[in-house]
DNA sequence: CTGAAAGCGCTAACAA
DNA sequence: TTGTTAGCGCTTTCAG
């Protein structure tokens, strides 16, 4: 019933009869040891269900911690659950475990978690940055060798590497493909904050598409939304307008829910849709959703990839790596556009 | 450009003047300490960047890490990306941190991830059983004091809390919804491997809702499949049958991705479907798709709380925890039944 | 091949 | 209010 204190390296070696540090040696294939000091260890290891606590083994190494801190805004999105998969199967076969913490997108958590995973002495801190958090802090620790990653971000007040999808350029091409289809009023639904760097330079390559085709920005035409539902709403109003878009860009996988969601509830299949980042079940919607894929394998195998390479002492300036999108027609960015010459 | 070490408490003390002692004081709000004593420290802490050391804390305290193990299958799939993010979210508070890990349900996997979790001394053990799992090495670890928790599914060789889904229930409501609705031939797509604990009882739940209306059970209208694709075809191999179901039964969420991609790809809608877990976009599919969904948020949430609980010191024996499912009919599930009686 | 002593960074238990 | 000593569980260093 009593709650036994975990066996330790002593107890082992007093089961055996022998000292510690023989027992640290057989565990830890270190120096020497006779065949039969070896077996009597390994049976009192089995039978005292013996594990070394990997906390003291590190303070007294004093190497990092075999984990990597990660960051990101909320594990339940697809998309970072994709991201933080691809990190961990590349970097688990050089045995490092993974610290994770949502962020919510808010600067303070953030900035506990990162903490936190310092005090844990991290191998590689991986951040997806909250707008508003500054990084000045991670300076030191990236100088004294420590990798830190900015992940689908850039970060603020530290230069270094960093893995992003190549927002503008996609957004332009999906905004590109509606253009394309005769549309010319075509409304932007963005996430928030409004200064989200994702954000930005997605509507940005939306700008830039515009200014192609010489069609005029129209702000009435941009609306903004932080989740399914307000996107929702927000899509309604969009096409509440007296003079509505006839086609959308959804600027993140959350706002293609709620578009989609929306013109499903009111059954309207006269609207295109192109949407930022894949979704599931994309294909089967009528019309199928039109989507620029982001990659979030590549982009957690990179940053996993580019992080180890830093451990491994490559002391190289600050990479930007830009994991490209790739558009995937389907149907709905060419609905036809109404009245375009009517 | 020296990588410098990080920064000590006795570095605090020195900068100071003062013993590493009182810096810890100072830090943990231990004892007393004058105002003037506790400026100095602080300024001192700032100006070296000190960050202190947890797992040289932790060793001396001799509690366990502020950490929560956790093993699921995958962490790309929304179901448990949700249960990851629920348990964070109701551990935080209490400061603990998510140390975290993909199975991809392979039984070596998850040993080497719960050693690696036991081996930092976790506070809490949370795991997804792999199919094919022992934990009977557990045992001695929950009888000193871990709280550990099976997810989802029960584990083998250890009795513990385990906090599950009505699949039977659940899986008897939907199959018996399609019955209602004039079915008599209904597929049932299930997971792999054959024995997993959720299959098996959503099966029992499809026999049971079978029983219930006296249809014979028909092995062939049972298949199996892993991943979306093989689902997809699956799917297609059943329509083909000579006695082909007039609706399907899909036994989780990447089951019915599998069967809504393949009917919008041969374009059928005269398939009923009722899936078990619900996903992104069911309510904008055509025909709505009718599940039976889980409650991610509650069964993480149940998962940490009962942790926490035992965390707390409470011994009362091992509780098993049945989140119901709730059945959201949307449509897909009362296509009419060709033939019922023609 | 094995052991004793020292020490990693920190805090518990006593002093002063 | 502060410091000293010892020791957490492990490994390094140096002797046997």
């Amino acid at each position: 019933m009593a709650a036994s204190r975990r066996p330790t390296l002593a107890d082992v070696a007093r089961e055996v009869g022998v000292s510690a540090k023989t027992v640290s040696r057989v565990l830890n294939e270190d120096g020497p040891a006779s065949a039969r000091t070896r077996e009597q260890v390994l049976a009192a290891v089995a039978k005292l269900g013996f594990q070394p606590n990997l906390m003291a083994r590190n303070i007294r190494v004093g190497g990092p911690d075999a984990t990597i801190g990660l960051v990101i805004p909320d594990v339940a999105n697809p998309f970072f659950g994709a991201v933080a998969r691809a990190i961990e199967d590349t970097v688990r076969e050089r045995g490092l475990t993974l610290l994770m913490g949502s962020s919510a997108d808010d600067p303070a958590r953030e900035r506990a978690l990162t903490d936190q995973f310092l005090a844990r002495r991290v191998s590689i801190l991986m951040v997806v940055p909250s707008v508003g958090a500054d990084h000045t802090h991670l300076k030191s620790h990236r100088e004294a060798g420590l990798p830190v990653i900015f992940l689908d971000r850039p970060g603020v007040g530290l230069s270094t590497d960093r893995v992003v999808s190549s927002n503008r350029v996609g957004a332009h091409d999906g905004v590109a493909h509606l253009i394309a289809h005769g549309h010319r009023r075509i409304g932007f639904l963005g996430d928030l904050p409004l200064k989200l760097y994702t954000r930005r330079e997605r509507l940005a390559g939306y700008r830039s598409a515009l200014d192609e085709a010489t069609i005029p920005y129209d702000r009435s035409l941009v609306a903004n939304a932080h989740d399914q539902q307000s996107a929702e709403a927000a899509t309604a109003q969009l096409l509440d307008l007296a003079d509505p878009p006839t086609a959308l860009f959804a600027g993140n996988n959350i706002m293609a829910l709620g578009i989609v969601a929306e013109l499903a509830r009111t059954k309207r299949k006269d609207v295109a849709v192109v949407a930022f980042d894949d979704i599931a079940l994309a294909e089967a919607l009528e019309p199928a959703l039109t989507v620029v894929a982001q990659n979030a394998q590549e982009l957690g195998e990179a940053a996993a990839t580019i992080a180890l390479t830093r451990l491994d002492g490559t002391r190289t300036r600050a990479r930007t790596i830009t994991i490209p999108t790739r558009l995937i027609a389907r149907g709905s960015g060419e609905q036809p556009a109404p009245g375009t010459n009517a």
